[in-house]
DNA sequence: CGTGTAATTGACTCAACTCAATCCCCGTGG
DNA sequence: CCACGGGGATTGAGTTGAGTCAATTACACG
């Protein structure tokens, strides 16, 4: 959920209530269960977050980019979060502590409006996933995916020529099985579409892959 | 998305910018690929939610109860509506016209602050449902949505012992197709969990459906 | 009391899952 | 510098849940 539009008194007023913290590739911003202490806002870097249900069920729910907030939902609800937040490479975020985040949501008069721009249009692009995502098949679920990676890291600075994810948090984030995914991936490569190495992924055709998902975008 | 929180000073000042509407059994509340004219607050009667993407796909996003919002969300990020809305039965609602939204948003303290916590949760939900969907069996779905959808009936007043939805709008929501959806609901009516009369549907033994869903539960 | 729409049932097919085995990196310690 | 695990990635084989197509039945309404 990206925050372009905060205006430069609120930024300022964000940056003055939080805190910078840095995490390193793999450290764990939060994990499931606990209690939401704040909220982050992430500068550099990429998270990826995840819920895992009780039965094992896990489920990749995206990887947020610099200039997203992170985790302020669950401190809206004031609920356990369900989530689990990783740093993927080096990561930068400013850390706004619970009573700095009600202190802004007072205080400044746009925040609030700000931020519910914010969740609702990634509101709008979550339904558009899970239409998506219940009917089309693995194939397309995965040019889809691809897409959505290169995109979101293509925004850390400097922007990343590859994705770094691996097969499991692939298959997670839509939806399959580890082998159907590999299998898919596979046959991507053989079209000379992407590369991979480990858990580097190189797009090199994205027009090809958004031939293969066309039939939704 | 409930607003049971609103306190009674923003609830007048939502009612003095409001609108009456009335909408019978079918009616349409809005359009897809209409522009947002207003967000709506359910007073009475349900409001089944669903998305048609340009190849047919449907999904029914969700039945909104009374004390939810309704359209809200297009409002805030100024996009098209991708969406449809329905009422079941007949529905009251008070409809807010848009400038009227902005002019609450600006001068109400706490009404972002209220629709920000409404839509965190509502987001919540989703995110669950969406783990929930993607890789459990049809069977389970359909225990978890009738179940949600029994909820959702028996909110409005009085509260109905049944829930109206065709056998269509069932497969759409809980992302299956008709047949499959069909066959998954005789197998709880031989049961006797359920008992079904066109589109009226009678959950006789949620405990039953609850044990069916439990993997999630 | 037709008649069209919704619901149901049957038969067949296939995409995707699971289980199982092997391969390939990558970091570690000798 | 290289052999040695160990976990992730890949490939193979078999099974099945759920989708499609097609036909039949049950309603709801004019």
């Amino acid at each position: 959920m990206v925050m372009d539009k905060l205006p430069p008194a609120e930024l300022s007023a964000v940056m003055e209530y939080s805190e910078q913290k840095v995490f390193e590739d793999g450290e764990v911003l939060f994990r499931q269960g606990q209690f939401p202490k704040g909220a982050f806002l992430l500068q550099s870097g990429i998270v990826n977050i995840a819920a895992t249900s009780k039965h094992g069920q896990r489920q990749v729910i995206y990887f947020y980019a610099p200039g997203d907030w992170v985790g302020f939902r669950q401190l809206m609800t004031g609920t356990q979060l369900p989530i689990e937040g990783t740093a993927v490479g080096r990561v930068e975020a400013l850390f706004i502590p619970a009573p700095a985040f009600e202190e802004l949501l007072r205080t400044q008069r746009l925040f609030a409006r700000n931020l519910l721009e914010a969740l609702s249009f990634e509101f709008s692009v979550w339904v558009n996933r899970m239409t998506i995502f219940t009917k089309l098949p693995v194939r397309e679920r995965l040019a889809i995916g691809l897409l959505i990676l290169r995109d979101r890291f293509s925004r850390v600075e400097p922007p990343l020529k590859y994705l770094v994810c691996s097969r499991t948090d692939l298959a997670d984030f839509i939806g399959a099985s580890i082998e159907t995914t590999v299998r898919a991936l596979s046959s991507f490569r053989d079209s000379g579409w992407v590369k991979s190495r480990g858990k580097k992924i190189t797009i090199l055709d994205p027009e090809a892959l958004a031939e293969v998902a066309k039939a939704v975008l």
